[in-house]
DNA sequence: CCTACTTTGTGCGGTGTCCCAACAAACAGG
DNA sequence: CCTGTTTGTTGGGACACCGCACAAAGTAGG
């Protein structure tokens, strides 16, 4: 294990921001002797780099350091039932490429899925390369259980896969030299969003919504997996039972009443513009927002109900939980701010902790590339964990003294 | 940092049990040598000793080593409306010393309910040092909502309390050398269940029942207490929206149609000799095993409603988390015969996974001494994580090269 | 019984990481 | 300009761990 403290320097700049070598001493413990050899040695590996100075008042000012993403890259990619998608993200969460393919899913054999999402990350790497980068790892966000000890896709029920080895598969076609790992989308999704050193985003609940819902939990910074990795199955939650039969076969799971048909159905008839099969996502959501804005009452009561079954849901599992933040993602950020108010109120009423615990009610700012942008901060843990296997500078002097 | 790997090295003894130095070498990937060290320097901390040879076969036998708790004891204690109570626990997890104390909280004074709980822990402590161990620490359990950020009872609704600095009046009245805090008492009783080194017991729900009903989430080995420490408060989910009010104000908590006073409405009339005030708890659940034994149809129809429900909250906490076992601790574990087919049942059905992704159902065997086990566990992971904080021994031949 | 082989535990020298102390460099304030 | 303060670097030393060699303690096979 070589030098932790090489990987606690790293992880304080990517958590803290830019500061000086001896701010970092003083934070993680150390000499400021050790915090310059290692920041040396992170030079070295081109992980770090000068950021100007740092004034702090009395005494000769410290000159910062900052993460430079120059040197590698993590990769995410993911398969969904209507696209594939890649995204590739250096140290510093700069995005280096990002590709994407619509396709469908359920009319496509498995094989070919595959095939096409090789391609695509194929392409990222090559982009990677391009930009004289490294590529460290690459995670796959799959829609589905994944039964992590056996890296098999147990099922997915959007996608209609059935014990599919999707890590097997994709390291078959691309050949990697860096390590291909799988990983629940959603859960991916929501370490997209427990921003590092932020420390109201180290404790998050993230729901997912589309026609399924799912979710994560991060608790400590770190994804709750649990004991097979099936954790964040929020959509199948029993919420009401006696109310409509779920794509799953149960009655009255979570998603059945906040999922995204539920919306369409109390909010629009069947012929309706708005249920128009060929109307995209991003159109419908625009267009409920629009006749909530405008008063429609309809639409302001499909609204309100589903965030009061959002609401309620998020208050259980606040009870268990305690996060610092529900953050609530997929198409549930597009319509947030008519569905705030309801939830918050569930949540104030449902929680046990005073202040409903301190939970905020918050809306992802990322848009559908959560999932992907996840699998690449996942990939890159490895380099933060473990700098030296991070690709020495090739233009750097080679055991140099200075 | 004093060698990270002495602390690898005591936990990995005490996760794996007695084995011998080489094993221990190659299953932490250090050298012999290294291992050869640092268990010296072990027994010269007084927290391992030998413990036979290991026969593995061919080759030379190992001579193995163990936990050795003769040195150091952790103090558990517990605050709840019927009783105080504390243990000592040594290294090994043996008992050193127990104490209980029945009380009513309600009728006595904040100061005073205190009072008692210091002179119990002064007894223990006492026994511990007759013994001739050293207390490393003390963690109390208290019922009710701790902020963990500033060691404040915010809320206990069964003690009647309201913002007490539990930790700092506990340790005004010891004015103990060794750190002093606290912590929810279902928490604790969670980390009691969860065995170390045992991976089906690293993610497990712990359900506790009393009157109220609590519980903890093991989630790697590690508590998880959320952001301000108010995880775990599933008796508050509400599960029966129309139903019952439940003491905290609100309609429909899960303890209302799962808590103890549930059953007992189910099960008996206002007449019914169950219900007298009088009876002791543990008498009360004997004669409910001997009526359901006995055939008894109400009886029978109670605890299969109350599994029910539980299996119901259950399912729900198992999707959202996937555990590898959910612990029902409390009052449920004397009764666990009756309630776990209806329980498995709600669990088969209600979780989204293949086989609820493979959740067992376990009753505690803890008793009533979960919380005061776990609380001792806390104060001693002080030393699992830096050994040499631990007291030289005495005995030993300092700085001696044998 | 004796030999060959395997595995364990313990020395010894070397390396790498970090701490401690000292010092030059860079800035503020009087 | 001088003093005080903080930063970054340098050299010496402590300590933990590795690699290697070697004695100790067993098994397997003749």
């Amino acid at each position: 294990m070589p030098s932790a403290n090489l990987a606690l320097v790293l992880r304080q700049l990517r958590d803290g921001g830019p500061r000086s070598r001896a701010r970092l001493a003083t934070e993680l413990g150390l000499t400021r002797s050790a915090a310059s050899a290692l920041v040396g040695e992170l030079e070295d590996l081109g992980l770090v780099r000068a950021a100007g100075v740092e004034r702090g008042g009395l005494g000769r000012p410290g000159t910062a350091v900052e993460l430079d993403g120059g040197s590698v890259c993590g990769i995410g990619a993911e398969v969904n039932v209507n696209h594939v998608a890649t995204i590739a993200l250096d140290l510093a969460g700069n995005v280096v490429a990002e590709h994407r393919l619509a396709l469908d899913a359920n009319r496509l054999a498995v094989a070919e899925v595959l095939d096409r999402l090789a391609e695509l990350v194929r392409r990222t790497e090559a982009d990677v390369r391009a930009a004289g980068r490294e590529v460290v790892g690459c995670v796959v966000g799959v829609a589905g259980l994944l039964d992590r000890t056996h890296e098999l896709l147990t099922v997915g029920p959007n996608l209609r896969w059935t014990d599919v080895p999707v890590g097997a598969e994709l390291r078959g076609r691309l050949g990697a030299a860096y390590p291909v790992r799988i990983e629940n989308e959603s859960n991916l999704a929501a370490i997209a969003e427990a921003t590092p050193g932020d420390p109201g985003r180290q404790d998050i609940l993230v729901i997912f919504g589309e026609v399924g819902m799912g979710g994560g939990i991060v608790a400590g910074g770190r994804l709750l997996r649990g004991h097979q990795g099936y954790a964040g199955e929020f959509g199948h939650m029993i919420v009401d039972p006696g109310g409509r039969r779920c794509g799953c076969g149960r009655v009255g799971c979570w998603e059945t009443v906040a999922g995204l048909r539920a919306l369409l159905d109390a909010a629009a008839d069947p012929d309706d513009p708005l249920r128009d099969p060929d109307l995209a996502l991003d159109d419908r959501l625009a267009e409920i927002n629009r006749r909530a804005d405008l008063g429609d009452a309809r639409t302001l009561a499909a609204l309100d109900q589903l965030g009061n079954w959002i609401g309620m849901g998020a208050a259980m599992l606040t009870n268990a939980l305690n996060p610092a933040a529900i953050v609530l993602s997929g198409y549930y950020a597009a319509i947030g701010r008519h569905l705030r108010p309801s939830i918050e109120d569930h949540l104030l009423a449902g929680v046990l902790a005073p202040h409903a615990g301190g939970t905020r009610v918050e809306f992802s700012t990322l848009g559908f590339t959560a999932a992907v942008r996840g699998g690449a901060t996942v990939a890159l843990d490895a380099v933060f964990d473990d700098p030296t296997a991070a690709p020495a500078r090739t233009d750097a002097l080679t055991g140099g003294t200075r």
